[in-house]
DNA sequence: GACCATACCGTCTATTCTGGACGATGCAAG
DNA sequence: CTTGCATCGTCCAGAATAGACGGTATGGTC
């Protein structure tokens, strides 16, 4: 019941549990592949350790399977409830960062074809995947999701723009 | 002398390192700090150990001053030399991930007025920082610098773009 | 109804990384 | 000479990563 500190991680598990109802860590990470997991990814060995740490402190309630696999479930309590509400309400100042290998590979240095190529490669793949997905889901989604997959799609294009320019101005 | 893994960060320290020539860690730091940390930034203490790891490894040389402070001042090995350019000839086909605290509010039902207010502030605030440092240093800058510095102008431009839009079909 | 392949599901370990406290040294102004 | 600030390095607890490993259910096939 005590409160650890509560990361960008803990809120992820905790709003894929709203959205769900109940969960297992195992559908978490099928429901984040799909989603929050384009722009914050995290290992699934997580979702077991996160889910079990917030039932510690008292935001998830967890019921386990008797026979069998023995799964455990979590669903939101209402201090659970209350602490994802709480975070939503301060708008986060902070920014992301980059942190793209390629560009730091550029930054250093290396050759800006083969870079570029490569790169434009697998943004270029992204950006369709990202497409499909708006294609299929844009109007059921939730807005919010909505509009972070319109966020992926624009940076997508973004980086394409961007390497095309590099790769195009070089030998 | 055991090559360990080399991760983004030990590349990040071997390529700083070449263009100090030789550095303490936390000269790196500071270089760093208004260059590559923008868009991968890291904690300060992991310079520290980073380097010694290099240099037990063998890819950096490190010598430590007698008195005072005892400094120790790192510089590249061949062998840091040869891991670096290898690095730098193998493209890399990762992606980077937006990781924005924002957006994953956003994603998890944030009301959207005051969050795109919050955000609009940081990213104009960092988007002005990066016009300054660009119009200062543009043409002294190595190539690949300046280009990772242009990408960090882009991409904060998109999120204006982005965060205005939210903010504008909203109540 | 034994067997096998394959999906489903959870745990574990080693290592790296993060956040931030803490403390020491050096320098300059009063 | 002492006080205050910048410089500089180390340390620790806890969070996150990478990925190996192992167990459980299911449904064919022989």
């Amino acid at each position: 019941m005590s409160v650890p500190r509560l990361t960008p991680v803990s809120y992820m598990v905790l709003g894929l549990i709203e959205n769900a109802g109940e969960a297992t860590p195992y559908q978490l990470k099928a429901f984040a592949a799909q989603s929050v997991g384009n722009f914050w990814s995290i290992q699934h060995a997580q979702l077991y350790t996160e889910s079990e740490r917030l039932a510690k402190a008292g935001l998830l309630d967890e019921h386990r399977e008797e026979g069998g696999r023995r799964r455990r479930t979590y669903a939101l309590t209402e201090a659970g409830r209350a602490a994802l509400a709480e975070w939503r309400a301060a708008p986060a100042t902070e920014l992301g960062e980059l942190r793209s290998l390629g560009l730091l590979q550029l930054f250093f240095g290396a050759e800006k074809g083969p870079l570029a190529r490569a790169q434009l490669e697998s943004h270029g793949r992204k950006l369709a995947e990202y497409e499909q997905l708006h294609a299929a889901a844009a109007d059921w989604l939730p807005e919010g999701q909505r509009l972070a997959l319109e966020a992926g799609i624009a940076h997508e294009r973004e980086w394409l723009r961007f390497w095309r320019a590099v790769g195009d101005n070089q030998s």
